[in-house]
DNA sequence: CTACCGATTGACT
DNA sequence: GTCAATCGGTAGA
């Protein structure tokens, strides 16, 4: 059964030290058709006016104004016509936000997998665009209160075994702006997690 | 109104 | 590895 959601507080703090504490944490949807989810294995730290790389590091638009709102609600927005899911951190009117990049599928395989139209498991929700279709979530979901425990929230992981997981920080996939920060997160050797897992610094062998 | 762009993905060489 | 589909958001005329 599913735990109850994480309160407001888990958002109030620092985004990478949010987007670090969510890998492992559980995500959760609940629609009429039923229950699904996964344990989150990738998330990426978007940083405010002072992250140019954040969408709203040049002021609040009509896109960007979740972001401006209190944490532990929704960021949805869409790329390439496709829906990608942030969690809000840090107090009112300061924008930023964890974009949730990967999910181990967990629950509800069945759902997710007639709503990517694949049965491979690996595939269902990785990459923020595959999560976003595998779980239904679009811009209905923008500005969601995912502390409230229905349709759209995260949670603790019931099963954890205690043992936490080996976690990588790397650069975030496709971010051009010139500044180095390592703010992606992701659970080593996981085969949930999107893009390239080498650790940065580490060399191919030739 | 038009023009340009992108925190992506899937198909392809 | 490369490439473009396809469209909402945004800036600018």
């Amino acid at each position: 059964m599913e735990s109850s959601a994480l309160g407001r507080e888990f958002y109030l703090r620092d985004p990478a030290v949010v987007a670090r504490d969510l890998l492992g944490k559980r995500l959760w949807r609940e629609t009429a058709a039923g229950l699904c989810g996964g344990r989150i294995v990738e998330a990426e730290a978007y940083l405010s006016a002072r992250d140019p790389a954040c969408h709203a590091s040049r002021g609040m638009t009509r896109r960007n104004s979740a972001m401006f709102g209190p944490p532990g609600h929704a960021y949805v927005y869409m790329i390439h016509h496709r829906w990608c899911f942030n969690a809000v951190t840090e107090p009112q009117g300061v924008p930023s936000a964890i974009l949730i990049r990967a999910i181990e599928p967990l629950d509800g395989l069945e759902l997710m997998q007639q709503r990517r139209r694949t049965d491979i498991v690996r595939d269902l929700a990785r990459g923020p665009a595959r999560l976003c279709e595998a779980l239904a979530i679009d811009r209905t979901h923008n500005g969601w209160d995912l502390t409230v425990g229905r349709e759209l929230w995260i949670a603790d992981d019931p099963q954890s075994s205690g043992v936490l997981p080996r976690i990588v920080r790397s650069a975030r996939i496709g971010v051009t702006s010139a500044h180095r920060r390592l703010l992606r997160f992701y659970v080593a050797n996981s085969p949930y997690v999107s893009g390239r897992t080498r650790q940065l610094g580490s060399r191919p062998r030739r």
